[in-house]
RNA sequence: GGAGAGAUGGGUGAGUGGCUUAAACCAGCAGUUUGCUAAACUGCCGUAUGGGUAACUGUACCGGGGGUUCGAAUCCCCCUCUCUCCGCCA
């Protein structure tokens, strides 16, 4: 949610960065202009009355001391003359205020400088990639043979037990995602995360903080009898930690990670591009989240940038970093930068991270702010996170990249995770 | 799940309808004093929103939402959460 001050003081400025997303925000930001006019015009007449009537209140108060009583009851007549006019103050009030906060959220945030103009992913600017695409053997496969070949990972069992898309990691499999686990944990804090197990189911507050609820109730899994959602990401828990909370300037910024399986219902389409662990409704995920100072957030945002990369350079995939454009940034980020690796056999690249900056748009929704010594005033933090890693992907990648015809070969970092180099 | 007791500022905690502009203490910040520390003293010490260049000032907020009243932290109703005891339980 964008801040009303912002919209108020630059509405050019805000226009003119949203058709970069190829949002037409024109119509919706001269009707919060007046919204907001009419909305202080209110509130001021209704707390001009307000203060007549507390004075009046303590007067009535004395005269019934003193024994007045007929002024009293004059008063008192008053009294009710004056809040029948407050009351269509506040009326009107209570319904533009509805309406100005309707007319706010349809603005998403807006895009950074740096953010390219651009209709879709082929608009996507790449940073920079590395790590080289490895020449598979001739009857190499993909993931999703590799898995029965080896036995290490079942859909069907998954069906049996739960439904589509939720598997069952067995043996080594399960061995190599607790792996992964550890070691994008044992990295976060070598990198100064501080390690959080959260709930991983979360009240209607919690969604609406970070933005789930109320537009993307169908993505998540929802308990109805006790009104819990089931967190599609850690980021939900993690960031809502700081909801309604006044950090100290000095505390910035915050690291806050944590390893959490995902639910996402992701209602939308199945076929060859989704196939195997592609696409999943439970899935294992390390997080990272940030708090950030405005004055620095986008160093911050580069300092979890180099985090992610240095975990695809340890790994030892293919990778490649987008900036993404316009059309393709999501409504709430303002940057962002999707990381892919190179799935060999599929011959197609994966995004394995998303890590982003959401300036104070988050923020604002979860009235997350901070204050420097020596301000009067509150600021809204900026909050920001990333994916590191997203599992499923990256076993993917891992198993068709690293296959021989002997086995799959772990990677080097991993071993002292797992305890065994090869998957045969 | 049953019974009872509670929820007041960063913390402790007073406040049963107007004398409260939420006391007092602690913590914190600034200053005075001091060779330094400590102590003492003085002042400041919440959030949101409206008006004002600003100083300043109006309004709201005592777990959340309604209600009674000229006037509510205080009385009434509903909800949420916490604590104690009992039951159940990894």
């Amino acid at each position: 949610m964008l801040t009303i001050n912002l919209i108020r003081e630059n509405p050019e400025f805000v226009i003119e960065r949203l058709g970069v997303k190829n949002f037409d925000a024109a119509a919706i930001v001269n009707n919060i202009l007046t919204l907001d006019r009419r909305r202080r015009e209110l509130q001021s007449q209704s707390d001009g009355i307000q203060s007549e009537l507390n004075t009046l209140s303590k007067q009535i108060g004395l005269m019934m001391k003193n024994g007045e009583k007929d002024a009293a009851e004059k008063a008192k007549e008053s009294v009710a003359t004056m809040k029948e006019q407050q009351k269509s103050y506040i009326d009107e009030l209570a319904a533009t205020e509805e309406e100005l906060k309707n007319e706010i959220v349809k603005l998403p945030n807006l895009p950074h400088a740096s953010v390219a103009p651009g209709k879709t992913a082929d608009d996507n600017v790449i940073v920079r990639s590395g790590g080289t695409v490895p020449v598979l053997h001739s009857d190499a496969a993909p993931h999703w043979d590799l898995i029965k070949k080896y036995d290490i990972i079942d859909f069907d069992l998954g069906i049996k037990l739960t439904g589509a898309g939720f598997p069952v990691y067995k043996g080594k499999g399960a061995k190599l995602q607790r792996a992964l686990v550890n070691f994008f944990l044992d990295e976060g804090e070598k990198a100064g995360y501080r390690e959080i197990e959260p709930p991983i189911m979360v009240n209607k507050d919690s969604g609406f903080g970070t933005g789930q609820l109320p537009d993307k109730e169908g993505q998540m899994y929802h308990a109805t009898l006790d009104d819990f959602y089931m967190i599609p990401t850690a980021e939900v828990p993690v960031t809502n930690i700081y909801r309604d909370v006044i950090l100290d300037g000095s505390e910035l910024p915050v690291r806050n990670m944590a390893y959490t399986p995902c639910f996402r219902r992701e209602a939308g389409s199945w076929g060859a591009h989704v196939r195997g662990l592609n696409r999943l409704h439970q899935f294992d995920k390390v997080e990272i989240v940030q708090i950030a100072h405005p004055d620095n957030s986008y160093e911050q945002l580069e300092e979890m940038v180099k985090h992610v990369e240095g975990l695809l350079v340890k790994l030892g995939l293919p990778y490649r970093i987008l900036r993404l454009c316009g059309g393709d940034i999501s409504f709430t980020s303002a940057l962002t930068y999707d990381f892919e690796v190179f799935s060999a056999a599929q011959q197609r690249w994966l995004e394995v991270s998303s890590t982003s900056n959401f300036e104070a748009f988050q923020a604002n929704r979860l009235k997350c702010r901070f204050k420097d010594k020596g301000d009067k005033q509150t600021r809204l933090c900026h909050t920001l996170n990333g994916s590191a890693l997203a599992l499923p992907r990256i076993v993917a990648a891992i198993l068709e990249n690293f296959q021989t015809p002997d086995g799959i070969i772990i990677p080097e970092v991993l071993r002292q995770y797992t305890r065994f180099d090869i998957i045969d």
